[in-house]
DNA sequence: CTTAAACTACGAAACTTTTCGTAATTTGAT
DNA sequence: ATCAAATTACGAAAAGTTTCGTAGTTTAAG
């Protein structure tokens, strides 16, 4: 189950479950609702479909459910980042970088945040060849 | 018609196309054949799925078509950015980025460039390529 | 000109994911 | 204890994507 790639929707709402914690169904769903309209239901499926899948865990608390992400979220982001590497960028992880780094509005603090990460990688073990 | 993201095996076919440049099915279907068994017929069908939206164009060589694609790597690669930007990244490029830095392995060379890439952003006009 | 091989066209099945309606259950409030 | 509102359960339709078989077309080669 590790390495498993979540659907859109799914990936949709474990952000939100990263975001804000466990989570009720209706907040995930009002959540939802605020980027564009998503049934009740639809929600409620998607997240027990989830949790058949064992994406989530919950616990009773009054009528209702609180859901928990079980898979961490550095993870998936990192099998959705290999992912899109192998397909879209031939591998190559500076052509990645640089698309990211080109094409959004990154701040200086950012930057800044990037260029300490990169000089500890040189410090540190450095990458291969 | 911008703004669209391939499906996972348009993706695949579109990557042989720019590495490739303009190719036949048969061509394709053997390059995608490397990595997996994939049927003749359904590559076939899927460029045709691509040719009627539009993101390949074609031109006709004996008995067999050369298809091309319509569609820029790089804007392609963006719209992919963008999406898994927003819905695992929260909008961060620099998480994204150092995630991407982390996790591969990464080489010397490739941190050069990149390291070159942000100088340049530093030092004024920001924007791709 | 004939024909076998190479290709294309395309419907339909098989899957996967998302959406939705309806019924059943639970519980907080009276 | 009752019941309306909140919530869950779940089947099935809808939508999207991939796979495949078969039939039809084209053309290179004799």
């Amino acid at each position: 189950m590790t390495n498993y790639k979540p659907t859109e929707s799914e990936l949709e709402i474990l952000s939100i479950l990263w975001e804000f914690g466990p989570s009720t169904v209706k907040f995930v769903n009002d959540k939802l609702n605020e980027k564009k309209e998503v049934g009740y239901t639809t929600t409620l499926k998607i997240m027990q479909i989830m949790f058949d899948k064992k994406l989530i865990s919950r616990e009773k608390l009054g009528r209702s459910h609180i859901y928990k992400s079980k898979i961490k979220k550095d993870e998936t982001q990192g099998i959705l980042l290999e992912k899109i590497l192998e397909t879209a960028f031939s591998g190559s992880a500076s052509k990645l970088i640089m698309q990211a780094l080109g094409r959004s509005k990154t701040s200086k603090k950012e930057i800044e945040e990037i260029k300490k990460y990169i000089e500890k990688i040189e410090r540190g073990q450095d990458g291969a060849q």
